[in-house]
DNA sequence: GATGAATGAGCGTTCATTCAT
DNA sequence: CATGAATGAACGCTCATTCAT
């Protein structure tokens, strides 16, 4: 939909294609991507229901695009972190901050993502594993890139899997937002705990 | 529906709703809760259309009894464990053995509990969250039980919910029959690097 | 289904058959009879739904039943006026009074018949309408009689029907409970008010 | 449902609805309510099926808004013939000789509203009837207008219920096509005949 | 007589998407 | 670019009735 045609005001056409964007994401996590009509995202746009697909495939383009748009930041930052070096430890923590962070600056989109993306059955279906994969893959990089200064016989694609699955799940405890605190404080702990305890484990050495 | 009426078989109303329940866990783990239409579940079951209404009140009532059944089934396992006693490894090698293992026995019922209740937006509601504490709780219980033997500072409650972050994201990529191998050796090796992560951490002391 | 077969006990077949339709008579007055299930009124009556079916022939049988059973008694009641002979103020004040009462002692009955013969669509076909054409006749027969005491060019077929048309809003008035006081002194007045219109009005001053 | 939307032809939009509403009305009054589906009064009004829920509610309101339509002009006729002034006899003539008449001009309307609405369980509730008796409020208000030609003794209001009971069994005998005779002729016999009834009834003689 | 499991036709409603204007 | 009227496939659910036991 978006390739081949000459738009006239490039700029202008991406502002919008964001705003509705936006305001989808409002939605979405206001009543939930099914429970949202096509209408409804217009209404939060204040735009005619079939303009939307001047901009959009369709609804699950909709919400395929905000995934995109979120997983390419992180994918990003990830990469950012690596690049940058330091010490496992520092790029674990700041990997599990990026994301929990990112639930305070915009709780919506992560909500949605966890919700309607991570958390659905379709999500389990091959094209969007692969996002995923790309994240298993960066992380699973970065130890082996800190091999050495891990115990022998340490799978580092098997703990890229373990840490990302805790990882996720503290998101969802936030996102419903009743199994975990998301003050500041928190978060904080949350992050600590993961990264401690995949480092160096939780039995008294 | 089960109340007021006077059942003359009871038992062999217990068997048919769970031959039911069995035939409708072989559909959604085939197209999913969605994709399968009530009429799919009563073919699949061999019984009229109608007839579901008669042991369920609704199509989300039966995946909400699936789901209640093997949550039930956990509990008790968890709580058998406990009971048991042993090391503090031996009872998370248990819990995340029978996890791991129920796919193995039952890879329906546990891929559509994955996929349709664990990862659908709906169990993130309050009455769904609930039962799934029952086995926060459990788990924090172990952990507190075996105080003595963590680090300082551990707070059992953040670890039991990564564990089960963790656990859960196992089982997920088993499910995705693409990102873990499913074979006794692979599933063992699963287990293993959960347990030990947890327990002693990634880091060459 | 009540003609031909050899019944063991005729009697107390039809007390139970009386009991039936006195339960349903409750539930239909509570709920309608489009609201309420073969189920329901089984419910009411303490038996299973099967047996409504040995003593009727279907769910609409019930309601036709109910209307004869009131319909017989009214006729017969009409008759019994017009035999006793009497002025025509006094038949016009024991049919009314015959109706407005019968509310009184079996309000349950009275509101169904209302509600769901008289005021049916399925009513105004031709054969619910003979019933009522029977209804019409006799009063009809009633104001001939009286020809008499009547004014030159008075129709008593089209004097019958505006009376039964007055009588049986008066009727909807006190179903409905807000139209219309249902207390004895309402009641009366009611009735005097009805029988007091036609009857000066169609007296021969 | 007209809320919040901007039209682009309100105009076009009304004309359509009450398109759909006399294509409706032909289903109902060929069928009845039940037993019309939603599919042909589409198929009636040559449009797609869904289309008739961006013009109504659902079933019921197509029903509700059929009724709303007629009464609002009812009622305007009887204020207008209120406010005309002339005798209570002009006035009761013109009432009764409205309704009657409207029979003849729209049949299938009044068939419709006379079966389905008055003469329906579901009027007796609250809502219906409030719009009923802006109607019974009306009446009773001419009667009190002309108090000083009645009798003593005549309560305006009973009277008015009576009115209105006599003149709607008229019209159900006519939509009935049985018990009354629906040429001019005919009709105006009944008119007369309630009119003549109830005013020599209650006037001081 | 009595029970309740079994049947299955039937229908209203939603809503993503298209397209004429 | 923008609008919203038009389309129609899709589906869960109810419930009167039958019948084996």
């Amino acid at each position: 939909m978006s390739e081949g045609k000459a738009r006239r005001d490039p700029a202008g056409f991406e502002a919008k294609r964001r705003e509705i964007l936006r305001a989808a994401t409002r939605a979405f996590a206001r009543k939930g991507f099914t429970g949202t009509r096509v209408g409804d995202i217009a209404k939060e746009a204040g735009i005619a229901y079939g303009l939307i697909y001047h901009y959009f495939e369709n609804k699950d383009d909709i919400l395929h695009q905000l995934f995109e748009q979120m997983w390419g930041v992180s994918l990003k930052v990830i990469e950012g972190i690596e690049a940058q070096g330091g010490s496992l430890e520092d790029k674990l923590r700041g990997i599990a901050g990026f994301f929990l962070e990112a639930w305070r600056l915009e709780p919506d989109t992560v909500e949605v993502v966890m919700k309607e993306v991570l958390r659905s059955p379709k999500f389990l279906e091959a094209d969007n594993l692969d996002a995923f994969r790309g994240l298993f893959t960066a992380l699973e990089g970065i130890f082996e890139g800190h091999r050495d200064e891990l115990r022998e016989g340490t799978q580092p694609k098997l703990i890229a899997i373990l840490f990302l699955g805790a990882l996720e799940i503290l998101l969802t405890g936030m996102v419903a937002r009743e199994l975990l605190g998301t003050d500041a404080d928190s978060i904080e702990q949350s992050r600590d705990a993961l990264v401690d305890t995949f480092l160096r484990g939780i039995a008294r050495s």
